[in-house]
DNA sequence: CGGGTCGTTGACGCTCTTCAAAGCACGTGG
DNA sequence: CCACGTGCTTTGAAGAGCGTCAACGACCCG
């Protein structure tokens, strides 16, 4: 089944499943479903039954503040879940937009608890990929609690393309990117003005480039450099769990 | 077993534990710990086998940069995993301080996962767990990607009451806290001195006074309405699987 | 009594926000 | 085919929020 391929390869990280287990998460895939860019899918405060695997394009989970600023969590990336944290508590805490126009498979939670029952090795890799969800999100936090403008940029920019690496999209030397300014801005904490100042100021020292949709890496290591950049918090490493 | 008090408390608000599963519980639990505070329990880098619940006092988890600056992620109170992330993935991607002297009750990572395989059920608990912890790191981003100084403060406050009220520690009117302002800045992402001026103005609008290890709301209505506090997300609800 | 940690306060300046305006690429309708 | 709107980017100027530096006081424990 060609939709769960990266899920499959990102849980496979973890604990090498077994074709028994890997057949169990197929049933547990639902319909496809397509969303258009800029439509919300989940809403803060709403109550799901259901939570989705990204399959192609980019979606951003976000919480709004009463006087309308808003941050943004996360940004997903195919083989992501969608929701997963919605489900499990009771009502979903943060708000989710497709960024780009999406395809997701559904997911139904009360299908994923029962499956916990009969493959608990599943169990443990979905523990697992939301660890390291978590792991991304308290970097996210170092970023925008300790960095400054430009460090938390460069830092930003450096995750995004390491995820999207290992689902083959990009490389050292850039990757395709839908986001606006504005995105860049809600998600850092900074004004979008202040952020076409510090691309600029990166781009003028010739670390990165962000134009046109897509992100060029014009020293790699510079920028890594720059930005204390530490991929170890991503757990690229070997199953744990044979 | 008097230990697990607060952890069974906390996993019986979305699991309705069985006799049988609290027994597994029980035989999960190795010996028993202390460390005193100051001194770290897990190092940033280290590779664990063993994660802890805590017993009695506080600790925090915090990451540091290169240069020598600090993030604390989270503080942990009683009935709290101390390194479950550690565990999951292969390496401790931050350090635990114990922020006062502390008693644990120690969990091998071996144990957890085998008994996921007959206790399906706890998995599930343990993954509910998981999820509340993220979102208290989610909800703690935003505090300090878009709220002021002031904001963040008695934000910050308003949620540890909350958490130490499910476990019984402090009311409405304030609570017992261990926490220099040197803490509240590395977890808030301000600077020291900024942390104590903000307390004052605080304390000198009449909302909230930070003195001597103990918080007092002075006018809880107000100060929840100043820092758009909404405890939704830490999900104080009733179970969801029965 | 002396040193260490924590809290407190003032002065100064940098980082970042806010406000304002203009440019560019686009799609849409006349 | 051009006028117009809309979303995104770009740049400048002014000022607020918060950090840094520096100093001092309170308390605890050796």
């Amino acid at each position: 089944m060609i939709d769960t391929t990266p899920l499959v390869k990102k849980l496979g990280a973890f604990v090498a499943l077994s074709d028994a287990e890997l057949s169990v998460l197929a049933t547990l895939l639902k319909r496809r479903r397509s969303f258009v860019a800029g439509r919300d899918l989940v809403h803060q405060g709403q109550s799901d039954q259901a939570a989705y695997i990204l399959a192609s394009g980019w979606a951003c989970s976000y919480k709004l503040l009463e006087d309308g600023q808003r941050q943004i969590v996360d940004f997903q990336i195919p083989g992501d879940f969608l929701g997963l944290r919605s489900v499990l508590l009771h009502v979903s805490d943060h708000s989710i937009e497709p960024v780009t126009d999406i395809e997701v498979t559904e997911i139904h939670v009360a299908d994923l608890l029962e499956a916990f029952a009969h493959t608990p090795r599943l169990a443990t890799a979905v523990l697992w990929a939301a660890s390291r969800d978590e792991a991304m999100v308290v970097e996210h936090l170092v970023d925008v609690g300790r960095r400054n403008a430009a460090e938390r940029m460069a830092h930003f920019l450096l995750e995004l393309a390491a995820r999207l690496f290992l689902i083959g999209q990009g490389d050292r030397t850039g990757f395709a990117c839908p986001l606006t300014q504005y995105h860049l801005a809600d998600a850092l904490g900074l004004s979008a003005v202040h952020v076409n100042r510090v691309l600029r100021q990166l781009r003028e020292e010739g670390m990165v480039t962000f134009r046109d949709g897509l992100v060029t890496f014009d020293d790699y290591a510079r920028l890594a450099e720059f930005a204390q950049f530490d991929p170890s918090y991503m757990d690229q490493a070997n199953p744990l769990l044979r």
